[in-house]
DNA sequence: TACTTTTTTGAAAATTAGTTGAAATAAGCG
DNA sequence: CGCTTATTTCAACTAATTTTCAAAAAAGTA
């Protein structure tokens, strides 16, 4: 999995680059369009991130003239509320977009998520699912099994339930929680998380006063493990 | 499904290949008019993509004669603003076009619609019916049955229950269904989908304020549960 | 143990999503 | 064209989810 990082904020670009080696990803890095372009055309790329304003060639220029050739999916970085619809419809073809400043968290989930769409891009009956430690989540209708007992999740639950399992073990605050599920400039109170945690417990655990999947890290957060 | 692309320029051939392939595609390439004829005469093409602009024979003149021996979708490539109509009108009868420099996103969509459109069209007089969780699907009168009682459905109804329960299990979002039944530049409302849905579940269920066979994944859309 | 901090819990309020009926518009047909 | 039927839009209504708030419980600390 190959990331394309092109943005004229070179210190931005190396600690993106940092970040996603961490996770294990290879980086490629370009400082302006004319350079993304032909890194893009040359070598074999997973995912853009792409800042909207760079030097001589625009974002979105750069955007669709990738677009002429390759379907590889990228993800545009904005400094201010553009037209969004516009930067994800067919006409420059983006397929996810940040707000700058962003959250490094929420950046790595929404790469996380497309290469998890594009790589399973399921044929129409089959099923995409993911089994950790005894939880099976089942993406396409969104709801986990556990053992045989097929657990009807909302859709908050779900994604909670799905960043947890498909991190076993890693402590989440509740504002990393917030920043990764409702979104890194969520306004609203921590304490929402909690309440979702806890019926996220009611749901999956077999008694949620002694949760055995998602435990919580006294002072620090909350983490799954696995069973 | 295998697609034949023409065109001259050898780059943008070797692009639109390799994406097609990612898409599960088989491709067959040809740089002039005339390789474009012996391979849509000699194999088994189920779309061609052609280039306006060819060396020898243009690209016009290739889509007439193909339409003498085959009707095979075809969507021409365009460099200026041509008389479209004309193309897509009887006296060459390409199927769709697209101009250059074109988005690979919207050639992708275009395909994938026109090759549903095909494949889903039936042999006229020809008996086909499926049979899915106790719905009979009949494609010849484009009506369903359930248990031996015969329910007429209108058009978009019926295309709609066709999807469901062609895909059971499978959750569709309205933004999907609006892609899939409407066409994927429907520029309409999305709580069209609602609608069509309850008017599908008035027939069909036998209380379409308790559905059995259309079913609500609250927050993701909806789908088919054989029964 | 007494005290502080953090987490859990229950319940109500606010918000969002889905359903439904009816009216407006468009399409098909004699 | 005028009639019928199908489709789309709109808005009120209902249901489900999400958020907030505050009190109770549990965990840490001195």
């Amino acid at each position: 999995m190959k990331i394309l990082i092109v943005d004229d904020e070179k210190l931005l670009v190396k600690g993106i680059k940092f970040n996603l080696e961490q996770d294990g990803y290879e980086t490629e890095t370009a400082y302006d369009g004319e350079e993304a372009l032909k890194i893009a055309r040359d070598k074999s790329i997973s995912l853009i991130i792409l800042d909207l304003m760079l030097p001589g060639i625009d974002g979105l220029t750069v955007c669709q003239k990738i677009r002429e050739f390759s379907s590889v999916p990228i993800i545009m970085l904005t400094a201010k509320t553009e037209d969004m619809d516009k930067i994800l419809g067919l006409e420059y073809g983006a397929d996810d977009y940040l707000t700058k400043p962003f959250n490094i968290l929420e950046l790595k989930a929404r790469i996380k998520a497309i290469l998890r769409r594009v790589t399973n891009q399921n044929a129409p009956g089959a099923k995409s699912t993911l089994s950790v430690g005894g939880i099976d989540l089942d993406y396409n209708l969104r709801r986990v099994k556990i053992g045989n007992k097929v657990i009807e999740l909302t859709a908050k639950e779900f994604d909670l339930c799905d960043l947890f399992v498909s991190n076993p073990g890693k402590v989440y605050s509740r504002e990393n929680l917030l920043d990764i599920v409702w979104g890194y400039d969520y306004p609203g109170d921590i304490r929402t998380v909690d309440v979702h945690v806890r019926r996220l417990r009611e749901k999956i655990e077999p008694d949620a006063a002694a949760p055995t999947y998602i435990l919580t890290k006294w002072g620090v957060g909350y983490y799954f493990k696995e069973n």
